[in-house]
DNA sequence: ATTGTATATTAATTTATTGTTAACTTTTTT
DNA sequence: AAAAAAGTTAACAATAAATTAATATACAAT
């Protein structure tokens, strides 16, 4: 996976390019928009990671000119924000972004959106049913039945369960689960326990095993 | 899917292009009508959507041309239109649109509509008429009749609990429903909830299911 | 055109559900 | 035994929807 960082300050360039390297993906870097724009063009990139205030050309202008080069129509675009710039999430996703996160930046939260964007483009056909021992859950009908009976699940409770069923035996990290379930929004330490508490007083305990120090898995 | 996308602009064609591939349609472009009609023949697309202010021809006379062709007699188009010219709707509707939105476009509200769109063709075998538990509601006739009674539901509350009981047991998302039932015109928050209840009162509460912070589901 | 009636929408308020936090406890790891 | 991580509980805050009543709008009949 190709990822183009765009950003004025070379000790951010710096800081995430080794931190983006260490996960396996290729870097390149730029910075400032017209050089982006440059080259993008040549590397075709599946994500670029644009800083939003940059000077001369900002991201906002950048996302905007990329979006209208045909041959990378639907590369991914993650915009970078100072927290409290209202502005950007909405001029942001109006020229076209796909994501943004806001500094400053948790190398590990970043990775995370990265992954959960990429993934979600890749895998367009997403299981609406997921049917594992006594579970039968179904997207569609917001609906859970454990042993023939409906169970009500809120909102978070069945995206948060649903998630770790998309891949039973699959150990997601505390993190990840985090930034699936909430994305930017800062939340407790104890939240998403209390979240697995509920559902597991639902259905029981067995079935979401803790992973101590990783996170959580699904399994019968 | 296909879509077929016609508009003069290029910044819109780029920018419903991206929006579009992002849903997965497969999706071509023309920048006047002459050429759309053109593409259209060997593209064999399921919707056309057509701006219908365009230089030299227009929308409305592509749509017209595109209704005599009998290999695409029955695609799908649907207008973009500027708000406030009246005269489109109307225009439009006897060209042989199916449906319509007004400028400036929202990516969301779009897809929504075409999604609908789709759907009602591809069921073909749209069902006039549809029976569950105690209901049985009949499009044709404008009727409900429940336990044997006929009960009398106003134009919106006919057209709601309809679209709700097309899917049985799955979640209708607010945004859909009043995409679907209002289309453009910008609806109070509460509004949709006055109409549920509406529907309640006379059936009973059990049918329609709230699903708190996603939408609506008919369910026996 | 005027009136009456049904229908649709909004605004204000209430109720219910859901989500989060904080404080404390238990379990696991070192 | 100490530290770290997760579990538990209950309080509360935030959010969403239900409800009600008041208005606005549309439509038909006169």
């Amino acid at each position: 996976m190709k990822i183009l960082l765009v950003d004025d300050e070379y000790d951010i360039l710096e800081f995430l390019s080794y931190n983006l390297k260490k996960e396996g993906f290729v870097v390149k870097t730029a910075n400032n928009g017209k050089l982006a724009v440059d080259i993008a063009q040549r590397f075709k990139p599946d994500l670029i990671i644009l800083d939003v205030m940059m000077p001369e050309m900002d991201g906002i202008s950048t996302c905007s000119e990329i979006r209208e080069i045909p041959t990378l129509s639907d590369v991914l675009i993650l915009f970078l924000t100072a927290r409290g710039e209202e502005y950007s999430e909405l001029a942001g996703f109006a020229a076209g972004a796909d994501d943004y996160v806001t500094k400053p930046i948790k190398p590990k939260l970043l990775i995370s959106r990265i992954k959960a964007l990429l993934k979600r483009t890749s895998n367009k056909s997403q299981q609406k049913v997921i049917k594992i021992g006594d579970l039968h859950i179904d997207i569609d009908k917001y609906e859970l039945i454990f042993k023939n009976n409906k169970i009500h699940l809120a909102k978070k409770e069945f995206k948060l369960l649903y998630y770790l069923m998309t891949v039973p035996g699959k150990v997601f990290l505390r993190e990840d689960i985090i930034a699936n379930i909430w994305g930017e929004a800062h939340v407790g330490d104890r939240t998403l326990d209390v979240h697995v508490r509920k559902i597991r007083e639902k259905i029981g305990d067995h079935y979401i095993k803790t992973v101590k120090g990783v996170g959580y898995k699904f399994d019968i």
